[in-house]
DNA sequence: ATACTAACTTGTCTTAGACAAAAGACAAAT
DNA sequence: ATTTGTCTTTTGTCTAAGACAAGTTAGTAT
C-alpha cells in the first residue's frame, strides 16, 4: 500500500510551512506535486522521505538552494556524511557495547527490559552520569537510525517515552534532603518545541546538584511563559530547544524573552537547535552545549551568588 | 510596558492558522490589526486576549460568526455560562473538599505538596479509584480555572507535569505479576494532539487492569501509528483526543485508521473533543467519556474474548 | 414528526508579487 | 592576516482576493 499526502499533512510531519513548499516548487522545481480533481497538490511517499532529509540538512545549516534540488542518493549520502561522525563522537569507547544492547532492545520495542536497564544504569552510575554517558548519546543514535531509515518512528516514540518515564522516576527516588538548595530554577519549552527529553534531562541535572526546581512542561506560549517567570521570581530560567526550531524563530524568540524578563533572571538554554550555537553574546542567554557544562555552570553560579 | 504581535506570534500563542485570522478579518471584522511601515499586520495585547477566549468557545463547539465579533466583556460572560455547569457535576460530594484543598496547592504553584497528596491519594484508593474520583475531576476542573481566566497557564502546564509525574510513578510501583494479562493495547496520540495526560490516565486504566501494554507516547502522525500498529499487532489500539483538536480533524483521522487498520484490531477513543460525542455508529471507534467506562469495558472483552 | 433539499458557514486551498532579514562575496582598512 | 563595511543574492513569510468542499442550519414536503 503506498499512501498520499495533502500540503497539511507534509507541513504536519515534516515541520516546513506551506508558504514554503510552494515557493521552493515555484523556485526550485521541487517537490512537485500531482494535482487532484481540485486543482490541490497531492503529495507521494517519495517526496516526503526527500522533504524529510532536505529538512535535516536545513536543520544543521545548509542553504535551500543546494538542498532542496538533490536527488534522493545525495540527500541520503550527505545526511550520512554529516551525521556519522556525530554518532562516533557521542559516546565513550567502552561504552559503545551497551549503547548496541539498548538499540537493539529499542529496535525489539522491548519496553520493560530497557525501562529496567535504564534503572539499573542510573543506579549504578548517578543520573548524572547516566545521561551525559548513555542516555543523551543513545538518544543521538535512535534519532540518526530513525532519519537514515533504519528504525520507524514508533521505534523512536517508544525510545522517548521509556526514557521520559525513567528520568521522571528517577528524579523522585533522589534523597530528598538535596532538594531545595538555590538556584532556583524555572524550566519549561517555548510553543514551536515538541520535544520534551531535553527538557527532562535538563531537570535532571538540576535535581541532581540539588536545585530548586520547576518545570512547566513543553509548549508554553511565550507570553505565558513571561508570566511564569514574574510570578515566580527564579534565578534561572531554563529552556530547551531541539535542532526542529527554525533559527530565525529562536533567535527572535530569545530576544523577546530577554527583553520581557527582568534582567536579574538568568535565560540558560540547551538543545540541538543551531541557531544556539549563533547566539553572539552571552547578554541575551547562557548557551550550554552538553550536559557536563550545565554541572559546572551551577557550581559556578553558587560560587558567584553565595 | 505594552506588547505588540505580529501574525505569526498570534498564530503560535493561540493556535489559530494565519488564514483563519486574515478570513475572519475579511469576514467579522475582527481582528482588525494596526499595521506597520510595510503593511502587516500588527496585533495588541487586547486582541490576543480576545483571541484566547474565542478559541476557547470555538473548542467546546460555538460557530465562528457568532463567536468572533462578541466584545470583551461577552467573551468572558459565554466562557463563564459555559465552564460552570460541567465543574459542578464533576466530582463526588464528599470529594469536594478535597479537591478544593488541590485546587489551592496548584494556585499556589506547590508542586512538591501536589505530588505527595496525590501519591497518597494513589495509595490509599489504588490507581485507578484515584484516576476515576480525584485526578480526573481535578484535571476538569483546572481546565474550567483555565478556561475562564481564575487560573494562569503556566499552572495548569504545572498540574499537568506534576501529573503525568504521579501518574508515571504509580504505574511503575504496580505490582509486576499482574501485568501481561490479555487484551493487548497500544495507546498513542495523533499528530495533531499536545495533550499527553488523557493518555496518561488511560494507560494507567490499563495497566491496573494488568494488561500488557505499550505507549507510544503523544503526537505520532497518523500513517505511523498505522505502522506501529501493523507491527505490534495488539488487540485494542487506544487513542486520546483534546478538546483542542478541531472536530473535522478528529473524525477524518478515526475514519482513515478504521480503514487502514485491520478489522481484529478494535479502536478505542477517549478525551474531551467534542467531536467524539458525534461518532455515530461503534463500526469506527468505541468511544469512553469516563474513566469507569473503560474498566467496565476491558472486563467485558475479557469475558467475550477469553 | 421526519426526511429531504437548499442555502449558508467556515476553514483551507489556490495564485503571484513584494520585501525584510540573513548569508555570502568581496574590497578596503587595520 | 584578520577585521570591517558594503553590496548582492538567497530565502522565508507576508500580502491580496477568489474558489470550493464539508459541515451546519433552515425550510419545505411528506
Amino acid at each position: 500500500m503506498t499512501w498520499i499526502y495533502t500540503i497539511s499533512d507534509i507541513e504536519r510531519d515534516t515541520g516546513i510551512a506551506k508558504d514554503r513548499l510552494r515557493v521552493w516548487e515555484r523556485r526550485y522545481g521541487f517537490p512537485l506535486p500531482q494535482r487532484d480533481d481540485t486543482q490541490e497538490r497531492v503529495y507521494d511517499e517519495d517526496q516526503l522521505l526527500r522533504l524529510r532529509l532536505i529538512k535535516r540538512l536545513l536543520d544543521v545549516g545548509m542553504r535551500a538552494g543546494r538542498v532542496v534540488p538533490m536527488p534522493l542518493e545525495v540527500l541520503q549520502r550527505e545526511v550520512e556524511s554529516v551525521t556519522t561522525p556525530i554518532v562516533a563522537r557521542v559516546a565513550a569507547q567502552e561504552d559503545q557495547a551497551l549503547l548496541a544492547h539498548l538499540v537493539s532492545l529499542v529496535k525489539a520495542t522491548n519496553r520493560r527490559a530497557l525501562h529496567q536497564t535504564l534503572m539499573q544504569i542510573i543506579a549504578e552510575r548517578g543520573l548524572a552520569d547516566a545521561i551525559e554517558e548513555v542516555i543523551a548519546p543513545l538518544g543521538a543514535q535512535v534519532g540518526e537510525f530513525w532519519l537514515s531509515g533504519q528504525m520507524a518512528i514508533y521505534q523512536e516514540h517508544l525510545f522517548t517515552a521509556v526514557v521520559k518515564s525513567v528520568l521522571m522516576q528517577a528524579m523522585e527516588q533522589l534523597p530528598l534532603q538535596a532538594n531545595g538548595k538555590p538556584p532556583r530554577v524555572l524550566l519549561a519549552t517555548l510553543s514551536t518545541e515538541r520535544h520534551e527529553v531535553g527538557l527532562l534531562m535538563a531537570e535532571s541535572m538540576f535535581a541532581q546538584a540539588g536545585c530548586e526546581r520547576l518545570s512547566l512542561g513543553p509548549s508554553m506560549p511565550l507570553t505565558e511563559a513571561v508570566t511564569a517567570c514574574l510570578a515566580v521570581k527564579p534565578d534561572i530560567f531554563a529552556l530547551s530547544f531541539s535542532s526542529q526550531n527554525a533559527p530565525k524563530e529562536v533567535l527572535s524568540q530569545l530576544r523577546q524573552l530577554r527583553g520581557m524578563l527582568p534582567p536579574e533572571t538568568e535565560i540558560w538554554v540547551g538543545g540541538s537547535a543551531v541557531a544556539l550555537r549563533l547566539i553572539p553574546d552571552a547578554k541575551v542567554a547562557k548557551v550550554f552545549g552538553r550536559a557536563k557544562d550545565l554541572r559546572d555552570a551551577i557550581e559556578t553560579w553558587r560560587i558567584e551568588r553565595h
